[in-house]
RNA sequence: GGCUUUGUGGCCGAGUGGCUAGGCAGAGGUCUGCAAAACCUUGUACAGCGGUUCGAAUCCGCUCGAAGCCUCCA
C-alpha cells in the first residue's frame, strides 16, 4: 500500500492517511444544490475528489463515496430567513419542485460523464432522508443541544460549547468573536443566539416543500442532510469528508457540531477542501457573474472564450494545479492545456498499438528502464504528498518522451528492453487513465474523413482504378456503412 | 476589522534550507518533397527590505500586492 499523505484542514498539516478500518475507506464529498446548472468552478471540485476516489481504488482500498443531493432546504441570501432554492425555482418557471430537482440533477449527471467522473458509490437525497433528520433532530432537543422556537428548531451554540463541543475549531474562528460580531446584527427573532442555525424550519403556508413533523409541517436545515446521511452509510466516524473550501465555514462547521452533539464523537478522521477557480483573479461564482457552464466552454459560446475547449482538455487543466490552490482561469492558459493534452493523448493511442519485439543484434541499456521506473515512482511520490496532480502530470510527460522515442525510431524496443517496455506500456496507460481519468477523444464526427475518402473514391473510379474503389467499398462496408454512387454525386448511406 | 491563504522565468504551474519539476510560447539543431509531429540542446525565475544560517526562492520579521471565508455559494 502506498503510503498516501493528505492535507487535513482540521489540523491543518498533511497527515499520513490510515483509514479507520482498512482496507475500507468511507468518503463523503458534498454534492451541488440542484437548483441550476453546475458551473466550471463546481466541476473543479467534483474533479479533485473524483482523483481522490480514483487514487484510494488504485492503490488498493475499498472505497463508499458517498455524494448527495441536495434537493431541500438550502436557503436563498442571508442564513435561515430566505427561501428556499428548489421552491423558488419551481416557482419562478411554474414546476414541480422535483421537476427543478430531476432536471438540475440530470444535467449534473451529464456533466460529470463528460468530464470522465466516476459516479460515487451511493448518492443520497435530502428529501430522501427527512425521517433521518427529524430523528436527529429529536436527539438533539432530548440533550438540550437544541430548541423549538415558533415550529422551528435550532442548534444551540452555546449550549454545544458549554458541553465540551468546540465550534469554530475547523474553520479557525474564535466563538467569542463570532458573537461579538454578530450581536449588532438585528433580527435575530426566534433565535437565541445569531450564530444558531436551523435543523428544522416551519413552513410558511406559501411555502411548496413541506413535510409533517413533532414541530409541525416544515422541513429540514440544510446542514443538516450532510450529518444524517453520512451517519447512515459511513457510520458514526468514517474516515474523510470533503467539500469546497467556501463550506468551511459555516456548512461543515455546524456537521461537526451536529455530530457531535448527537453521536458524542468527532465524526471525520480528515477533513479536506479544495480551492477555488477564479476568473481574472476573481472566484467563479453566479453571483459574481464571471462563471462559465461546462456547455458553454464545449461549445466556446462564452464571450470570455476565445475558442472551444474539450473536456478533456479542461481537465488536464484542472489536473495541472494542485487542489488546494486556486486556480486561474484564463484562454492563453487552456490553449496551453489543449496542446499539452493532445501530445499525452497522441502516446496514449500510439502505445496501446505497440508490441514488443526483441532484437538480437541490439544490446539491452538499462539506463532506460532506470529512467522509466524513476518516472513511475515520482508519480506515486507525488501522487502520495497530497494527491499532487500537476507531478503526476510532469512524470507522464517523461513517459511519454520514451513513447515518443520508440515510436519514431529514435529508441529501440530491444535497447528498452522487454521489461521497460511493458512496465510503460501498462503504466502510462494506467495512470493516465485509470488514475487520473484522461482519456483519449476520438472525433465523434467523421463527417470531414468521410467526405475526404469519397473525393477519392471518385477519382479512382473516373480513372476506373476499380481495386482502389473496392477497397474504399471495405473501408466503409466495415463501419456498416455503404457507397452510393448517385446520378449527379456519390454519397454514403447506413447498409440496410 | 477578524480568520485563512498567497505572490515563482514571456504565460500557466510544481517545489520548499544546498541537487533539472513539467507544460505552453521562444531560440538553435536532427529528421523531412513541403509541412507538421517527434527527439536533442537552450531559460542564470522565485514581490520588496531586513534577519537566522556555512548556505534561503525555501525559515523568521516587516512592507507592498492578490485571493478566499466571516451572508447563499464547490
Amino acid at each position: 500500500m502506498q503510503a498516501l499523505k493528505i492535507y487535513n484542514t482540521l489540523s491543518r498539516e498533511k497527515e499520513l492517511f490510515e483509514p479507520l478500518n482498512a482496507p475500507h475507506v468511507g468518503m463523503y464529498v458534498c454534492g451541488p444544490t440542484v437548483y441550476n446548472y453546475v458551473h466550471l468552478g463546481n466541476l473543479r471540485t467534483f474533479t479533485s475528489f473524483d482523483i481522490l476516489y480514483r487514487y484510494l481504488n488504485h492503490i488498493g482500498y475499498k472505497v463508499r463515496y458517498v455524494r448527495n443531493i441536495t434537493d431541500v432546504g438550502h436557503l436563498v441570501g442571508d442564513g435561515d430567513e430566505g427561501e428556499d432554492k428548489i421552491g423558488k425555482m419551481a416557482k419562478l418557471e411554474k414546476l414541480e419542485p422535483m421537476e427543478i430537482v430531476y432536471r438540475y440533477t440530470n444535467d449534473f449527471h451529464n456533466v460529470l460523464r463528460t468530464f470522465n467522473l466516476l459516479p460515487p458509490s451511493i448518492e443520497p437525497t435530502a428529501t430522501g432522508h427527512i425521517v433521518e433528520q427529524i430523528e436527529t433532530t429529536q436527539i438533539l432537543l432530548q440533550k438540550g443541544l437544541a430548541y423549538e422556537s415558533n415550529g422551528s428548531v435550532y442548534f444551540d451554540i452555546e449550549a454545544y460549547n458549554k458541553q465540551g463541543g468546540d465550534y469554530g475549531k475547523l474553520s479557525g474562528r474564535i466563538l467569542d468573536d463570532l458573537l461579538t460580531e454578530t450581536r449588532d446584527l438585528d433580527g435575530v427573532g426566534e433565535k437565541r443566539n445569531p450564530l444558531d442555525f436551523a435543523l428544522w424550519k416551519k413552513a410558511s403556508p406559501e411555502h411548496i416543500m413541506r413535510w409533517p413533523s413533532p414541530w409541525g409541517n416544515g422541513f429540514p436545515g440544510w446542514h443538516l442532510e450532510c450529518t444524517c446521511m453520512s451517519h447512515k452509510y459511513l457510520g458514526a466516524q468514517f474516515d474523510i469528508h470533503g467539500g469546497g473550501m467556501d463550506l468551511k465555514f459555516p456548512h461543515h462547521e455546524c456537521e461537526i457540531a451536529q455530530a457531535k452533539g448527537a453521536y458524542d464523537q468527532a465524526p471525520v478522521k480528515y477533513w479536506m477542501h479544495t480551492n477555488m477557480l477564479t476568473v481574472n483573479g476573481q472566484k467563479m461564482s453566479k453571483s459574481l457573474g464571471n462563471s462559465f457552464l461546462p456547455s458553454e466552454l464545449i461549445a466556446g459560446s462564452h464571450p470570455l472564450l476565445d475558442q472551444a475547449y474539450s473536456p478533456m482538455t479542461v481537465r488536464f487543466f484542472m489536473l495541472q494545479s494542485q487542489y488546494r490552490s486556486t486556480l486561474d482561469f484564463s484562454n492563453d492558459a487552456l490553449k496551453a492545456a489543449q496542446k499539452g493534452y493532445k501530445r499525452l493523448a497522441n502516446g496514449l493511442k500510439i502505445i496501446r498499438k505497440m508490441e514488443f519485439v526483441s532484437d538480437e543484434t541490439l544490446a539491452f541499456d538499462d539506463k532506460h528502464l532506470i529512467e522509466i521506473n524513476q518516472a513511475i515512482q515520482g508519480f506515486y511520490d507525488g501522487m502520495n504528498d497530497d494527491l499532487n496532480t500537476a507531478i503526476g502530470i510532469a512524470q507522464l510527460f517523461n513517459l511519454l518522451k520514451k513513447i515518443n522515442q520508440l515510436y519514431t525510431g529514435q529508441l529501440s524496443l530491444a535497447i528498452l528492453g522487454k521489461e521497460g517496455f511493458e512496465k510503460l506500456k501498462s503504466n502510462y496507460i494506467t495512470l493516465m487513465e485509470d488514475v487520473l481519468g484522461l482519456k483519449e477523444e476520438k472525433p465523434a464526427d467523421w463527417e470531414a474523413l468521410s467526405k475526404g475518402l469519397l473525393s477519392l473514391y471518385k477519382d479512382f473510379k473516373f480513372h476506373k482504378n476499380y481495386e482502389k474503389v473496392d477497397e474504399i467499398r471495405t473501408y466503409f462496408k466495415e463501419m456498416g456503412l455503404l457507397v452510393k454512387d448517385l446520378k449527379n454525386t456519390t454519397d454514403w448511406g447506413y447498409e440496410e
